[in-house]
DNA sequence: AGAATTTAAGATAAAATTATCTTAAATTTG
DNA sequence: CAAATTTAAGATAATTTTATCTTAAATTCT
């Protein structure tokens, strides 16, 4: 469903919304404390600096911090980032060219889900924060 | 979301379950009135041969065909038995403990969708057979 | 019995994904 | 300015998934 790297990002970057008073936080410490490989999660971070999710400083001090305002980083923007959009919107038979004048025999079925599935993932990193934060025994 | 192999298979039941009338259907004919490359197709057949989905029988005259009625076998057997269970078991973030008691952050969003999917998965051949001899334009 | 057909099983290969490392560039601090 | 810290970028390696091939066994048909 989601790859590996995305799951590191989407685990970093609410580590990372949890600690933002801090100015920048290091990718080493991320990985650190969340018990991730920090080559992998440092190149897939990249991708994120890249698509104007987060925004990185080099040097000592230096590190990551977030591009714009909690509320309008959506978990669906990261997972895009990292992973594409065929989870909401390809066919699950894997048809290129499945539609709804041309469905495949699940598509009825499917498309539903696939549209849900999207909306779940639109939730923006804020919302999942307080959660977070009001939630008791919640894992990062 | 769906491995290559399962896609492949749950095509394969489906022209299969089209050709119901014929004591038993060739993987290779499948393979190629589906476009599918014969080696694999076989190869992943033959998992759901040993999982009682399928039953199979050698030579000339042989091929495949269903070990019980349509209705008792749903999308989701196909699934389980190719890829495993763990799309409809495990957590969207990849904690191998994660639980109500213990959730990730995404857990309370996640598990009704999961939940969700397993039940679309749970429709059985016969349903999917008559849509598609019903619908318009469905392909294989 | 012999030839042809078809699945069974496991070996091998190719491709994609995941993981790690190396070197470079930018920045801060003393 | 020099040393230390941290991201950037790309090379390399390991692992997993996907694909192919080879040989064997079962069955049918002549």
């Amino acid at each position: 469903m989601l790859s590996e790297s995305v799951k590191d990002c989407i685990r970093a970057l609410v580590y990372l919304a949890l600690n933002e008073d801090k100015k920048y936080l290091s990718v080493k410490e991320i990985a650190s404390n969340l018990n991730l490989p920090f080559f992998f999660l440092a190149k897939n971070i990249q991708k994120l600096v890249k698509d104007d999710i987060l925004e990185s400083y080099r040097g000592p001090k230096g590190g990551i911090t977030f591009k714009k305002p909690l509320e309008q980083i959506k978990i669906i923007d990261i997972v895009k980032s990292i992973d594409g959009d065929h989870l909401f919107r390809k066919c699950i038979l894997g048809f290129e060219e499945c539609s709804d004048e041309n469905p495949c025999a699940i598509h009825r079925k499917w498309v539903p889900e696939r549209e849900r599935i999207k909306n779940m993932f639109s939730c923006n990193l804020k919302e999942i924060v307080e959660e977070v934060k009001s939630g008791k025994n919640i894992k990062l």
